[in-house]
This record gives C-alpha cells, structure tokens and sequence, in this order.
DNA sequence: CGGAAGTCGTTAAAGATTTCACATACTTCA
DNA sequence: TGAAGTATGTGAAATCTTTAACGACTTCCG
C-alpha cells in the first residue's frame, strides 16, 4: 500500500518476520543494543545483506554504534503489522494439520488460527490445539472475512478446496500439498512441499559437494 | 559429482524434483508426449525457465515436436537418483514429527524414513507410520550410516541435537526448528521455518497487491 | 581531548536468475 | 512432396540479489 515499501524487493521481504523473531529474542534478553555483525552470525545472513536490507526503510542504524535493539523492533512491529492479528483459517485436519493447530503461532506472531475445518465426521465438533473444527461442507458459511487460508488437505482435494476458498473471498492461501494449485491473479498462493523440499536437500547433497571452510546454508 | 552437473543453477536444481514428479503423472496418465507450455501450466513455471532448466542437460527435446515424457522421465530418474533410496532419519516425533513419518516419501521418491528418535519413553519402541522410534540417547548408536536427518524437535533443542548429529557423521539437516543452527561447512542445512512463511504471506499480501490480470505464484 | 576502533549506509561491481524473441528444425497433413 | 504449423534451444537483454569496499560518523578509552 504505502509507496515507499512497495519496492523493497521480494528477497528481503521474506526475510524480514526472521529478523523480526531474532530482535525479539534479544528484547527479552535484555540486549539494548545489536550490530549487523551479531545480528549475521545469529541470522546467518551476510551482514551486508542485513545492512541493505534495514537500508530499504531509511536508515535505522548508528554509524559506530549499531542498532537499537528497542527502536528496531518498535519499527519492524510496525513494518510487520505486528500489532493487528491476522486470522487464518486451516483447512483439514491430518497430522500436518494438527501440528500447525499445535504450533502456538500467536506468540511471537500476528497471525492466529481462528477456525478449522475438516471432511471426517469423528473430527468435526472437537477442538484441537484451542481450535474448534468445523465441518468442510460448512466452509463458505463459517469463514466469515477471513482471508488467510493454510490448506493441509490430500492433494486430490486440493484444487476443489481451492476454488471453493476462492470463491468465499479469501486473498492468499498456504499450500503444503503437492498440487499446484490454479487460482485467479488476484489470489496469492505459496507452496511449501515437504516431498520436493527433502528430495532438493539430497540433490544438493550429492551434487553439490561443500567444501571445508565454505559456508553455505538455507535454501 | 559429474562436472557436467556441478554447473546447474541451484534455482534450477530446486525445480527438479518437482519436474520429475509432474512428469510421473504424465507418465502414470499415459501421456507420450508434453511441451514446455504444458508442463508450464501444471507447474507453474514460465515455459522459457522450463526450456532453459532442461537445456542445462543437453538438448532433451526435439524441435516441434516437445519432450517425450519416457525418455525425459528416464533421465530425471538418473539425474535425480531416483534408482537408489536415501536413508533419512527423524528427530523428534512431535506432530510434525508424525506427520511425516505418516507422509509416504517413498512414492515418487527416492527417500525413506528409516528410523525416528524421541526423548518422550512412551513412544520410545513404538512404531509410527511404519517406523521404528528409539530413544535419542541412543542416538549415535543407532544412526548407523543414515546421512540425512529431519529436525522437527523443540527448537530449545535444536541446536544440542544438531551437534550430535554431526559428530554422528550427517552430512545434511532439514530443519523445520526456529532455531538457526550452526554446523561445520561441510553439512548442508536448509530450513523451514513453517511461523516465518505464514508471515511472509501476510506480508506480501498487505505489500504487495496482486492486480487482475498478474499472475504471482511462489515464494 | 584526541586518536583508535567500530559500524553504518551506500556506491559500485559481481553474480544469479528470468524472460524475450527468434532462427532452426521437426511434425503434420493435404 | 511441400507448405503451414509447432516448439525447441539459446543469444542477448532485463531484472533481481548478493557482496565487497569504503567514506562518514560515533563511540570508547587513555
């Protein structure tokens, strides 16, 4: 929306809820004040790349001093929309699904998982993890303005979900099945696939020597 | 390994898997033959990237004609080793823990959970998904030659794990803790950080508006 | 107070990835 | 057989991302 953080690139965009969670840490551990330096070893992110990204939004640093930590994370909070919740809704129930709903993604964090929804009768009217769950048939009646979606359903059931997702207003959907789902332009989807993401890990293992002394993590 | 292959653009070696497993449906279908269009639309990548992915191999296709999707399944199964399974163990049978030990990898895949470790005695000589659990004391013990480990343990413990991992001789982590761990650089780490994708959705969803009419997909 | 040490913000360079656009060669079908 | 259609593989351009390097300013300490 605002002009100014519309062109801070994607690549730093993603990174941005991790230093988010690092300068928390170092909040409640009392730390008043942090380099781009610590922030590298803590992050593993080159700390040039640090500097530049914190650069896109002015600069929030001192020379000689480093970064306050109270101020920065003041500022990301603000950046990240930390102090509105978004409500998320997460649809189906397995064992992917239920460790989401057991995952307390409020601390730290401004999303919340506000309803669950689920295909199996013995599942529907229980509450897993302080979330009730709802019945799939339910969906468009029960999602009210929710517009996050995380969709943990069996892949066959994915694009069907989809556009029913779709068609109730929801704006971006989390996908952790191996479907590539279709959706219209306006719709944001990101897909995370365990399978893909173990099958690359092994591929760069085996293609992809590392050497003593070189560092190479993350994706 | 091959000189050929240590060239490919690590973007490109994160598509792969994901090539092979389209073209096993095509393959399972029945289908003889596929463009770059096609599998374009089923992956979601632009046609162009696809071509350019393959290209790194050598000429794979033929001039208006496309791929033919045995011969092109054929060489990914090489490339990607698909021949030989990849012993990977688990640490931590949480609910994500279980999730993917429920979650058959062998399907399509050329990697198996062999064996999962717990701190928590009641699971400890259980059997989820098929697997055996141990206890983690035996950790070293029991690793025998597994050189791929899935960290889905607290993140408290991530990195005391990850120590022990490494002295037990793995040479790749998927960790899915917060925690950003530290290893020697000879061991690959990639991380999935499940609270910091649901952020950065949200993120670019208040950040970047998609328009009508603008396709944006992925990370 | 003054010099040494530290650290940012940024310019510029390098590196990586994507995309365009088209010559080329194959396929198809009459 | 030949013309029309199709789709690859790739040179070149565009875009995006990371990294190195350093001037400028601050802090620290004797």
């Amino acid at each position: 929306m605002d002009i100014e953080q519309t062109k801070i690139p994607q690549a730093t965009a993603k990174r941005l809820p991790l230093y988010y969670r690092f300068l928390n840490n170092l909040h409640t551990q009392g730390k008043l004040r942090v380099s781009s330096k610590e922030l590298s070893d803590a992050v593993k992110v080159d700390s040039a790349t640090i500097r530049r990204d914190f650069s896109y939004f002015g600069a929030l640093g001192k020379k000689g001093y480093g970064y306050n930590v109270e101020y920065l994370l003041s500022f990301f909070r603000k950046t990240l929309d930390q102090d509105e919740t978004t409500r998320v809704a997460l649809i189906g129930v397995g064992n992917l699904g239920t460790a989401f709903l057991n995952y307390n993604f409020t601390k730290n964090n401004n999303t919340k998982i506000e309803i669950a929804f689920d295909a199996n009768d013995e599942r529907v009217g229980s509450e897993v993890g302080g979330v009730g769950v709802e019945h799939i048939n339910d969906l468009e009646e029960k999602l009210g303005d929710i517009s996050v979606a995380i969709l943990t359903v069996p892949s066959s059931a994915a694009q069907g979900i989809a556009d029913r997702l779709v068609n109730a207003g929801i704006s971006g959907i989390l996908n952790f099945t191996p479907a590539r789902i279709s959706v219209p332009s306006n719709v944001r989807v990101h897909h995370i696939d365990l399978a893909i993401e173990l099958q690359a890990l092994v591929y760069f293992l085996k293609h992809y020597p590392l050497n003593e002394g070189e560092v190479e993590e993350d994706q």
